[in-house]
DNA sequence: CTTGAGACTGTTATATTATATCTTTTCAAT
DNA sequence: ATTGAAAAGATATAATATAACAGTCTCAAG
């Protein structure tokens, strides 16, 4: 089949940090990250960043694998007496998807943390389906095409939602390994 | 704004028949026309295309709107004893999923008959958030376009997913006749 | 025609995802 | 301290979807 290179070989655009959502890494530097460009974010908006939602952020970040509302429950609920109830939750990804700070993935009822916050953008995901890693495609290039597109045919889009499935870069070799046996 | 007009002009891409979705019509030949697209394809593949689930892709092309699979529960138990269960229903669905003979709208969590069966080809979709009426757009341009974004990051898309929303020409006129006054 | 295997449908129960509503708490501004 | 608005707690339930098993139909092989 095709490239299943690693290193980029410099040709095309700078797909970025989020590339690393492929290679081993140390993850809390993500999380950190996330957190600070949560609390800049909040601070200059004027919104509250509270101990709750920051909580919720930081499950939802535990790895680059779309996270489940109930699993963000039941993280929660651990190490608590009393079990937190699922408003609790959607309330806070509610904001934090508001907010920009996650997206949602409709094609999984997953939640992702958002890899470029700040800057508003409509991402484009990438989700492994074997291992569920996703990435995001901060590639606006496509989704103007998309737009466009659809403006030809007298439709305004406001909104849009673009998520491919298919295999990561990993797992592929892993296939293809596994194929040579 | 732009074309609306019913008898494409010649330059674009031909969006053809689901043009139709926007202008009043006699619908009854869309389903028609549905149901004798889905008759053929079973055939020609060997698949059976049954009393129930007919029932299903006729109810799901009830209309340019996308359908909730316990709307056609609903619309099935109407005149039953007995109603009908969700697997029933459910199992339909997935048939004519499988068939491409519908489609699943992801945002909604809701059904659409395919407006263009037979060709495979993965939709993009254009929702009116108002009247959600849903259009499909065959344009394999863009598709190809996100693939090979997504080819240069390394990872394979297999499936894909794109869901527009926004308003469709009848609502943007109603919209700006609405300003007006 | 019979029959048997597989496909389809029925039925019951339950899982998963999400929201409505009302109450209580927090917290910043007065 | 008071208060008013936003946030979180709590309870109930809605909406979407699947698991598992039993019964029925179909159709081709005998």
């Amino acid at each position: 089949m095709s490239a299943t290179t690693k290193a980029n070989s410099g040709k095309k655009a700078d797909y970025g940090l989020s590339q690393r959502a492929y290679t081993p890494h140390d993850h809390s530097h993500c999380v950190d990250r996330a957190l600070l460009h949560a609390e800049e974010l909040c601070q200059s908006k004027g919104e509250r960043l509270t101990t709750l939602r920051k909580q919720v952020l930081e499950l939802v970040w535990d790895s680059h694998k779309p996270v489940g509302a109930y699993d963000v429950l039941a993280m929660m609920s651990k190490d608590k007496e009393r079990p937190i109830a699922p408003p609790t939750v959607y309330r806070a990804l509610d904001f934090l998807l508001e907010q920009g700070l996650i997206h949602k993935l409709n094609s999984l009822n997953a939640y992702i943390g958002c890899q470029c916050p700040g800057r508003p953008h409509e991402g484009i995901f990438l989700i492994c389906e074997q291992c569920r890693t996703t990435r995001e495609l901060d590639s606006t290039a496509e989704i103007h095409a998309l737009k466009n597109a659809a403006n030809q045919t007298g439709f305004q889009p406001k909104r849009i939602l673009v998520e491919l499935t298919g295999l990561c870069p990993a797992c592929q070799s892993q296939q293809s390994a596994a194929k040579e046996q």
